[in-house]
DNA sequence: ATCAAAATAAGCCATTTGGCTAATTGATTT
DNA sequence: AAATCAATTAGCCAAATGGCTTATTTTGAT
């Protein structure tokens, strides 16, 4: 039984949805929310889903804003972005955010039964022309920039010495030895560059500062 | 009626793909070839082809060299890959030469039908694992062409969710939540995964699962 | 049906990390 | 000259991690 979570702002969508879905006795609708703020409050108290499927453009907080947040604190629930947009910009996004499948809101009933299992198992499932455009895109390396956060305050230099070296699994000791330092001032240097970042682990940190350019 | 070529070196495989294609009144099959170059010599005499069934490794001259040829002279002809082998340089390579899709082998007849009518029809079709493949290149472009250990043993299924669950930052107790495990677990997978990946922590640890390709 | 591998879990212990406060020094700016 | 900031170091403490052993249960394959 895969338990499935709708996030739909469209009323008639979603009842369309929830129509294409009732004919599977192997799905089940644990609960549907109507923006990724939502699901996101839903998921808080209970994780217990299996698979989302997630619309885009939806009030305060998009699908692609949800499902990148959504596959950072559970990895493991799939996504499944179903949407009319599938202009590239999208695409990559929801992508680059994690989602396992990609398909257009016209996706017959057993096409979606279907693409639901592939993922369950572990693939991937798009729509023919959302497959045509990734496809291009992977061709292209079309620099489609990142969202950089701007909030972020300036690293040091040391601290971007410590971060590299942060970012190649050393631990405090030979950290220090490499840049000639105490323990001490390395942990020091890590603590300010999780402050700045404010994250609270060294994998956290080395992944917004890739994020930020700041790494790599 | 689509007209298509079969390329493909191995007598049985060609027989079996004739034999699945042979449901179709709709395709026809103007030829077959038993390699690269033997294809674009068929081309070079008649050309009147829509779609071709392209293999990857074949003498002379294997699927992804031909198709690049082929695509760089005839632009309308569809290219289908069709191969067992799913590994990350032949998919983008195969994409990049401007393939139009991508089956594995083992497709089933009525799949690959609708394969074909989706590529003619300007999709592109990708097998659920391909899909997936080609979604984390996207992700990650630097994936593509690094050192392989091939020293490194397999990890489980398990293992690879754990170590999903490693690469966002959350600590053990976050990852037993998300996967319905005891914390002694978790701890005991991430030291099988350390062990199989020959490093001693958790940053050292998604470096190298990225770089073998266990990871985004 | 049996055997092997994988997954599950607990306990132990040393080390490491993360989060504080506090203090000193040198360089730069105002 | 005073203020500011980066860099340095120390000490404290709780939490988390890494490494090992042992043991039971599930699952997959032969």
């Amino acid at each position: 039984m895969i338990k499935t979570l709708i996030v739909e702002d469209n009323f008639f969508l979603r009842k369309a949805l929830e129509e294409k879905l009732s004919f599977f006795d192997d799905i089940v609708i644990k609960d549907t929310a109507e923006n990724g703020q939502e699901a996101i409050e839903i998921l808080e108290k209970n994780h217990i889903v299996d698979l989302i499927f997630m619309d885009i453009e939806m009030p305060k907080m998009n699908g692609i804003q949800a499902a990148e947040i959504i596959k950072n604190k559970y990895p493991q629930i799939k996504i499944l972005m179903i949407t009319v947009f599938d202009n590239d910009e999208n695409i990559f996004n929801a992508i680059k955010a994690g989602a396992d499948g990609y398909l257009l809101k016209e996706t017959k009933s057993d096409k979606l039964h279907e693409a639901i299992h592939e993922i369950m198992n572990g693939g991937a499932t798009m729509s023919p022309s959302i497959a045509q455009k990734t496809m291009r895109l992977l061709r292209n390396p079309t620099a489609i920039s990142s969202e950089i956060d701007k909030e972020l305050v300036e690293l040091s230099h040391r601290e971007i010495e410590v971060l590299e070296q942060l970012s190649k699994g050393l631990k405090n000791q030979l950290i220090a030895d490499n840049l000639f330092l105490s323990v001490s001032t390395v942990k020091k240097h890590i603590e300010n560059i999780f402050n700045k970042l404010q994250v609270h682990n060294r994998i956290e940190a080395i992944q917004k500062a890739k994020n930020n350019n700041y790494l790599k």
